[in-house]
RNA sequence: GGGCGAUUAGCUCAGUUGGUUAGAGUACUACGUUGACAUCGUAGGGGUCACAGGUUCGAGUCCUGUAUCGCCCACCA
């Protein structure tokens, strides 16, 4: 049989990943003669597109995903994908804007049906790239957030935390996103320092000359201002507490307050309050009972509660105007510059505003403190481990979750509003309460997972559902147990959750993981999974993030198309650094195609050198195989050991050095070119044949996880040549390799390994004399060793072949031209009549001697301190010991040839 | 302003609980192609493990401090 001679990876890829999905490899079911494995994929957004990130945390979830299927685990990894709310709503009509269709100009059913329209068409892109990445999902099980039973369990939540007093609504500051029009959760803030001015404006006091001086970055904010405020210990402005200023501009009357929040130090140590416009003046205002002015409106332009001047400008603008119209008063004191953070929206970088409003929120503190437990506790292992910390503070620290969103996309609020009783309570108050425990309590408010009938209250049958929808990440949180089929219970629920391992990247950990540990143990009394692997985050060469906007991310279906999906995802396991970020460019998946050819033609080669009719099998084969054999068969077994170590620890990186490092190295460097001359001999050849067919298929299931698709090609390839009883369908089902050292092999490795450094040392003295590659030598031993010369002399035809040695004989007089070596206690003379140079020979020797002379000296050093002699186990000191004696025989060897050599 | 992490060969990174002579890939140098593979083979050069202290018989590894870089959190107007 022959192999062609370069591997296509293109054809053989779409072949097996069909193959697969027709054999319904992917799919699992309840079983309960397995353990369960599952894991569910973090869902990408609709909106997305594969990129790097995503390669580098699905591969790690298909290693683990057919690691864990061949260790006989029930494997099922879940896939699906998450509406995304804003992100989404926003692409929609950015593409509908391109018809000049504008969402303003729709209605909300209208509108939704152009989304849904969308979705059908693009929102399953990412899912359908992940098959030409190999990722084994199973694909019935593929979930929607808006699937109707995840929104089932949305409501379900919502309905129970309300009811368990745990979601409130109320009149707070929030993040406001002016362009998306909508709150945003202080997640989804992002903060950026920026080079902004203060501002130092003059607010006159009332009936007289005098005034004071406030210092602000926001100067159209003053337009809202219902006060200033000054810290009650602050002796400069004691006596001004109480008393009223004329707000310029505005041209109202405010007064001076104390608030123990005022820092003296900072800028004048007196602050304009504008409580509807920023966090620490919303509780400055609270605390001393000022009226809340809102000053912009939902596009952050001012409205109708400011001087008509200002009215509808833009806030920049009204900026701008507020600027000029202070100098033009000479109420400008100065302007500083002033570096500050800034908070922008994490979807369309609009700078976000602080507004007051009507939102929903969740009470996280509950949750919080049982969630920090399971994993302080060990019930939830993070790996790598320092993200305990960073969870840990966030989650000591936590806040209320803002969860609703003016937006039309997303899970609209299971809650109605009578209009009826809201009537006749705001006849009773005039403003709203916004305190939580009295807020909920309101009479017109019914939470209910159905649109109720009539008002429980009244009976009134004039309903109207709040047209908000949650934060998309009030679906994502319920991810484990809905794609699962909760609230019902079902035996799927029961088998496979808690899930095993969540693999993502640590940059939603407060978004989606902290919370899933919430709901689930809110919702599920026990933990989503047991372990959270966080990815490395992909950078480009230059070490900046890969973004769409920086166009520096490569497309991965272009990498797997020029280098294989195999390779990237080699590539990316090999590259991958332990929760550090990964620096990648796409040139790195040479790494990845080299091995994979490696592979390719190593198999090649060993399929050209099988029968078709072997019958041996490793039982029968034990008393013939040569030490070689049981090298590499010690070797393989050390690789299964490590590769299972390493998988079982998800340290991916170690696993892809071990496994190249073994098939490389090891097995095609030594195994494969040692054994070459034993393919001429008949019986030999039986054994090499075994051999090399029992480590081959065996390494490939190894390499499977990480590299699944030419391990398939060479599994099938070499089926029907291995004698095993029964060869599985496909290696994605057949069983990873067990670990299982023979004992008493020990001496055939040291044998092997005396060999090889023999070889070794040959190759380089052939290599600095410059001697002809192809030049056939003869050498001399000098040994006392019956034994080695022995060795030495069986191994003649290897060492013909692999460092072209003609004759071996015994002697204890070094030959007239010859070059010396010692190695493995051996003095070995290499016969270069007519070759060798005496003083490269020298120059070498030299060499050779400072070093041992200098390990010699530091063992010296060690070994005469009696400290560590007597502090340092015997071992160690046993084992300098013998490595001394060692040095001192090759350092007599060589001084005593280096005489030798001055003479001739 | 707090917290976390990184610093090992030209580059990208490994280095398990402290214990030989600190490794890999890549790049570089020399030599080599008629039968597995030039996406290859053989050999070689290249590192006072960021710096300064400390603990220890012994430190790349543990502790403290410094520097540089990166990330996260944060209501200083």
């Amino acid at each position: 049989m022959e192999l062609e001679k370069v591997y296509n990876p293109k054809e053989t890829e779409s072949k097996w990943y069909k193959f697969w999905e027709e054999k319904k490899y992917f799919e699992s079911h309840v079983n309960p003669a397995k353990k369960p494995f599952t894991m569910v994929i973090p869902p990408p957004n609709i909106t997305g597109i594969l990129h790097m990130g995503h390669v580098l945390n699905n591969t790690i979830q298909d290693i683990l995903a057919r690691y864990k299927r061949m260790s006989g685990y029930e494997t099922c990894w879940i896939p699906g994908t998450d509406h995304a709310g804003i992100a989404t709503q926003n692409v929609v009509e950015k593409s509908l804007a391109k018809e000049k269709i504008f969402r303003r100009d729709l209605t909300r059913e209208q509108f939704l049906e152009y989304v849904w329209k969308w979705k059908d068409q693009y929102g399953g892109t990412i899912i359908k790239q992940l098959r030409y990445l190999g990722s084994s999902c199973d694909w019935p099980r593929e979930r929607f957030t808006l699937d109707e039973g995840l929104s089932d369990a949305v409501k379900e939540v919502f309905v129970r935390l309300y009811d368990k007093g745990l979601i409130y609504k109320g009149k707070y500051i929030v993040n406001w996103c002016p362009r998306c029009t909508t709150a945003l959760s202080d997640d989804e803030v992002e903060h950026r320092d920026h080079e902004a001015s203060l501002w130092h404006i003059k607010y006159p006091l009332k009936g007289t000359n005098e005034h004071i001086v406030v210092a602000t970055t926001r100067p159209e904010t003053m337009l809202g201002d219902t006060a200033v405020a000054v810290n009650p210990s602050d002796e400069r402005y004691k006596h001004l507490i109480g008393k009223t200023l004329i707000l310029p501009l505005a041209e109202r009357e405010i007064p001076i307050v104390a608030d123990a929040f005022v820092d003296p130090a900072f800028g004048t140590g007196m602050v304009k309050v504008t409580p509807a416009h920023d966090p620490n003046d919303f509780h400055i205002g609270k605390r001393n009972n000022l009226p809340q002015i809102i000053a912009f409106d939902v596009h952050g332009k001012m409205n109708e509660n400011v001087p008509e001047i200002y009215r509808g400008l833009d806030r920049y603008e009204c900026r701008k105007k507020v600027v000029e119209h202070l100098t033009e008063k000479d109420l400008l004191v100065k302007t500083d510059k002033h570096k500050n953070a800034v908070g922008h929206c994490y979807r369309c970088d609009t700078v976000i505003e602080p507004y007051l409003s009507d939102q929903w929120f969740v009470k996280m503190k509950p949750m919080a403190e049982k969630a920090l437990e399971a994993v302080t506790s060990g019930k939830i292992q993070f790996t790598p481990e320092r993200w305990v910390k960073v969870y840990q503070h966030w989650m000591e620290n936590i806040n209320d979750w803002c969860i609703s969103r003016q937006l039309w996309w997303g899970h609209r609020l299971p809650v109605y509003y009578c209009n009826n009783c809201r009537q006749q309570a705001e006849a009773q108050i005039s403003n709203l309460k916004s305190n939580p425990e009295t807020a909920q309590k309101e009479k017109w408010i019914i939470v209910s997972k159905e649109l109720p009938k009539k008002c429980p209250h009244c009976g009134s049958t004039a309903l109207e559902q709040d047209p908000d929808v949650l934060d998309t990440w009030f679906s994502s949180w319920l991810w484990p147990f809905s794609t699962l089929g909760w609230p019902k219970e079902n035996e799927d629920l029961k088998y496979y959750y808690p899930t095993d391992t969540l693999v993502t990247a640590a940059d939603i950990i407060f978004f989606w993981v902290a919370r899933m540990i919430m709901a689930g143990l809110e919702f599920k009394g026990e933990v989503p999974f047991k372990k959270v692997y966080f990815n490395s985050i992909v950078r480009d060469a230059q070490g900046r993030k890969m973004s769409k906007s920086l166009g520096n991310s490569p497309d991965p279906l272009d990498i797997i198309n020029e280098y294989s999906a195999d390779a990237l995802r080699f590539t990316v396991a090999y590259l991958s650094p332990i929760g550090q970020d990964v620096l990648f460019a796409k040139e790195k998946c040479e790494i990845g195609r080299n091995f994979c050819n490696k592979i390719w033609n190593a198999s090649r080669f060993i399929l050209l050198n099988v029968d078709n009719n072997m019958q041996a099998d490793i039982k029968s084969l034990d008393s013939s195989l040569a030490p070689m054999d049981k090298w590499i068969l010690s070797e393989y077994n050390q690789a299964i050991k490590e590769t299972t170590k390493y998988l079982d620890e998800l340290n991916f990186t170690g696993a892809a050095h071990i496994l190249h490092e073994f098939f490389w190295s090891k097995f095609c460097d030594w195994y494969v070119e040692f054994v070459k001359p034993r393919l001429q001999d008949e019986k030999q050849k039986e054994v090499v044949q075994y051999v090399f067919l029992y480590v081959l298929t065996n390494s490939l299931k190894l390499m499977h996880p990480i590299m699944p698709f030419i391990t398939e090609e060479l599994y099938q390839q070499t089926k029907g040549l291995l004698p095993e009883k029964s060869r599985d369908e496909s290696i994605m089902i057949s069983s990873w390799p067990v670990f299982n050292a023979v004992p008493g092999y020990e001496s055939s490795v040291k044998e092997v390994e005396f060999v090889m450094e023999f070889i070794k040392a040959i190759r380089t003295v052939r290599v600095d004399m410059n001697v002809a590659p192809q030049k056939q030598v003869e050498i001399v031993i000098n040994t006392a060793d019956k034994e080695k010369f022995e060795i030495i002399q069986k191994y003649l035809p290897n060492m013909t072949l692999m460092c072209k040695v003609g004759k071996v004989s015994a002697g204890s007089v070094k030959p007239r031209f010859s070059a010396i070596i010692v190695a493995g206690g051996v003095e070995i003379f290499i016969l270069l009549e007519g070759i060798i140079d005496f003083e490269k020979e020298k120059a070498r020797l030299d060499k050779n001697c400072q070093k041992v002379i200098k390990d010699i000296e530091g063992l010296n050093n060690k070994l005469s301190d009696s400290r560590f002699l007597q502090h340092a186990p015997e071992k160690e000191v046993e084992r300098l010991k013998a490595f001394k004696k060692e040095n001192e025989d090759k350092l007599a060897s060589i001084k005593k040839y280096i005489d030798v050599l001055q003479a001739e």
